[in-house]
DNA sequence: AAATGTGAAGTTGTTCACAGCT
DNA sequence: AGCTGTGAACAACTTCACATTT
């Protein structure tokens, strides 16, 4: 299987079949063509085929894919099928946020750390975690075989913190900070940048 | 200017591009090679050249271009010189998150209200806004002019609320909702998720 | 000499057309 | 007959090569 292939956006696409899936299953949908499920993912039904034999083939020509099967395949594909560990780093505004967001629990990540220059300091209400030093990070990511890591550092510190987290074994980072990291090759990450998506947004309006 | 031609990549490589020149301005930088501007950037030199050249000739040959003429080129294309009104709708755990976090503000963006089915919940510190009812809606975007608004509201009624604020004369949309929305074609969508982002990460640790 | 601007070439990603199963 | 799987055609985007300007 040459991953390096692979278009990267294919790789998204294949997230978004997967919550169609989802949906399907839940109504007690037990097949689905090619054409339906493209629909409700909103590409056309070529390109989720293609998407699919990426990886191998998991349709019955003349009926379509079994839903569970295709959903447990695609889990298993994009490693969703046990619960990952993440740390986040950097516990400003948005950090805090992030904390305060239970949506990556629902999906399959348990944010097992979060940590800040500025350790010990107050989370609001319900959340219970603890705001760490940064001399803390070696023990927690080695504990939980932490691979992946939330970086919601300011921009200037970000290029350092990455370093800090790819020595100590961290593969994927999640970077908020509006900066291009450089990072090795074999080290992968995707940037958020809301603020950046907004302006993007901006330029749409103007007729 | 025949914007349809223009790929959206290089309008997102322009909010890159424009935060690089502020941090350039910053440190007294007057002029810059398109080298040096896309290295900071993490693209190729051809294509920063090219990107520009979409919108017109900034650079002069033999020298560069101009830092500061180029940053507000860009924020005149993007539409980011004046302050644009955004409203928020769905003020569960991430559009709490979202609102405690400063960040748009800083880059241009106010938000002139928040809304959800559930008016006047309450909302943690240091967070002066009030979380009106939808029916208060039509109201605000009329009295601010809001053409854009971030949608944070369950995936079961994105796309209900997204027809609502189109209706009402929205036209960009930041959606946060895991599905995919139908909308005309002069509206246009940012779709950001984050627990998706995570997953794709995900693949990529799996050797 | 140095660096931009750009048509042409190359690369990557998407869609078509249809062969091949069930 | 219906629907998948896929090589070939197409479209979009990126990079090259170099003419052009200061």
């Amino acid at each position: 299987m040459l991953r390096t292939e692979i278009p990267r956006k294919a790789i998204y696409r294949l997230s978004v079949y997967s919550r169609c899936l989802r949906r399907l299953e839940n109504n007690g949908i037990h097949t689905v063509s090619s054409e339906v499920l493209a629909k409700a993912a909103g590409v056309k039904s070529t390109q989720l085929r293609k998407d699919l034999t990426y990886f191998g083939q998991f349709g019955t020509r003349g009926l379509g894919y079994d839903v569970r099967q295709l959903s447990e395949m695609i889990s298993e594909l994009l490693g969703t099928k046990s619960l990952q560990p993440v740390v986040i780093v950097g516990i400003g505004n948005l950090g805090r946020a992030l904390l305060s967001y239970r949506g990556f629990e629902r999906e399959g990540f348990e944010i097992v750390g979060a940590f800040d220059s500025r350790p010990g300091q107050y989370l609001p209400g319900d959340m219970s975690m603890e705001v760490q030093a940064m001399d803390k990070l070696p023990k927690v990511i080695d504990k939980h075989v932490v691979k992946m890591a939330i970086l919601c550092v300011p921009p200037n510190s970000a290029q350092e913190v990455a370093n800090k987290l790819i020595k100590l074994g961290v593969v994927a980072l999640l970077n908020f900070a509006p900066i291009v990291l450089s990072v090795p090759d074999e080290i992968t990450v995707n940037n958020v940048n809301l603020a950046m998506e907004l302006e993007n947004l901006s330029y749409f309006i103007n007729e």
